[in-house]
DNA sequence: CTGAAAGCGCTAACAG
DNA sequence: CTGTTAGCGCTTTCAG
């Protein structure tokens, strides 16, 4: 029923062997050759088995990527670029979901890694130990992620967050909350990080709340243990958690910006519907994806390079969600 | 490097077939010589080599989905369930992004194919013709999208819409407007028929604008042509295009739901955090997804017997950007 | 430049 | 119950 190779070289009167390099490497037959393979093969319809030529070749021209939730629009963000960027380079991608736990994911990883010649990991929560295991098994470049010996590609959360203080002391704030996310993610450690040396250079209060779910469930929690924490200002580890805090704050009657300010982080298309529209953090998310891939394919015909790191510039979008604090600048 | 199933046999001191049967057909082998071979395979960390097994067994291990954008919400809910049914089944996912286009979309179906069991379609855009092409190439199972001879898990948007029509003639609008979807898509069909009926039903006037795309700046767009029209409610094709309407109502100063009143469709956990909340239709997208991985993986070993096709029922959920029109009820 | 032949890692008869 | 053998569809030496 399926056609083969076979298939194509008796109609072309020629060998499967010439068929093969009529296809993958063209300059290797005599033109006339040539287009009388690829005449006979569209004429039938042939499409090439990837999975018998994987076998062979060792390469399977598909990539994987685990990320942690498909219902966060962050890493479909991520994902749409990565899938775009793969399509153009005549790769495959498998997606698995994670849903954010870590065993999960080690299965995961280990199960994919048979069928793909390299992985994306773009799972804040996974241990760094799990990702040398990980690269063991496949070719890894991590997303969002920075361990020395493995490519990665991340977005400067630190520079965003120095950024979203910055804005809040210009305009008068002191005292200032931070949602923290999940303790285990690369990504909070390097917020946090940027937030100490923003705290530093500014010297205003910080009130660092959590950790809570990366979550609307985690905004609606944190909101009222900000509200406790008497601060003019909160900064949500993520806009998703943002949502939630102003969801909350809205139930309870406390009016944003003009009681309290808050941030988010990411800048996904959803957050700037909010009225008012929230300030956040600009991610390059497509910018990431396909960079990671481009890294990906890169580094799997390298060998003994060091490993590639690349850092992508964050920026602040200031929208409705700040203003000076309720007692004036 | 990588290891086989003959180095497993080695270690077993047993021959390759026993090494086989002992993991797909364990009740083939006595349990001392299984629980041998399985030893070995764990003391080697062995992986079977799934296109190794794939290109004998005709079965990859593998599905396909095909959506239009992954960054709408909608797609990617389905698509997380779909993962998650298809990880519980042994089942890897490829996803294919077609951005909405119906050339990209034949190219992805046809370079999949080959790679995978079976393929959900998930792609409101594409014409039945190339469904039918498209079904030839490999088992198909279609989402939110019926054709007769073709499995296929749907959402039920004609009578989503009838409740929504409903709903606005109780609150006493008389003059209400919808903003149509792709013209192609099998979805905005249902939905128009499904508001015909209602139409009939209820003797309103309806003001049927576009086709818009089923975007964030279709919405934009459709708002003013709407406003235009001299209606008391608009009933948007998806929530993404409603939170668009949304935003461009409230740039020229139109309150909701006071002056209109504006539903979606689709239940995105981000609609529901605009101010005030957005009146829309909940799809069952978790189910959809399931139901869909199930029916194509019952669909693979089932021969002769007639395409399932099955209808989710929706549900409208009444929040705050419905009301009386300004004149009174 | 082209063909014949040897496998890639695995499963499925077919014998024992 | 287990081993031997023959491929699945393809690429790649190695000879012509």
């Amino acid at each position: 029923m399926t056609i083969t190779i076979r298939d194509v070289a008796r109609r072309a009167h020629v060998s499967v062997a010439t068929v093969s390099r009529a296809l993958s490497s063209p300059d290797l037959v005599r033109p006339d050759t040539r287009s009388r393979v690829l005449a006979a093969a569209t004429e039938l319809g042939y499409q090439p088995n990837r999975a018998a030529r994987g076998l062979i070749t060792g390469k399977t021209g598909n990539i994987g990527i685990v990320v942690p939730d498909l219902d966060n629009p962050f890493f479909t963000g991520i994902l749409k670029a990565v899938q775009t960027r793969a399509a153009q380079a005549d790769y495959a991608v498998f997606v698995a979901d994670s849903d954010e736990d870590p065993v999960a994911e080690a299965k995961l990883v280990r199960a994919m890694a048979k069928q793909v010649d390299g992985l994306l990991l773009c799972s804040p929560g996974v241990t760094d130990p799990q990702i040398v295991l990980a690269a063991d098994t496949a070719p890894l470049v991590l997303l969002n992620h920075r361990l020395a010996g493995v490519p990665s590609t991340v977005m400067d959360g630190a520079d965003g967050l120095r950024q979203v203080v910055a804005h809040l002391v210009a305009l008068g704030h002191s005292r200032i909350a931070y949602l923290t996310g999940p303790r285990t993610a690369w990504a909070n450690s390097e917020r946090r990080r940027g937030l100490a040396a923003a705290v530093a250079d500014h010297r205003v209060d910080l009130v660092e709340l959590g950790p809570f779910a990366p979550r609307y469930e985690g905004g609606l929690q944190a909101a009222d243990l900000a509200l406790a924490a008497d601060v003019t200002a909160i900064m949500a580890y993520n806009d998703v958690m943002a949502l939630g805090v102003l969801a909350r704050l809205r139930d309870r009657g406390v009016s944003v910006p003009d009681d309290v300010s808050v941030t988010g982080f990411d800048d996904l298309t959803y957050a700037s519907l909010t009225a008012p529209a929230l300030t956040t953090v600009a991610m390059p998310l497509a910018t990431a994806g396909r960079t990671a891939v481009n890294m990906l394919l890169d580094w799997l015909d390298t060998t003994g390079e060091p490993a590639p790191h690349i850092t992508l510039p964050t920026q602040i979008i200031v929208r409705g969600t700040t203003a000076p604090p309720p007692g004036g600048a």
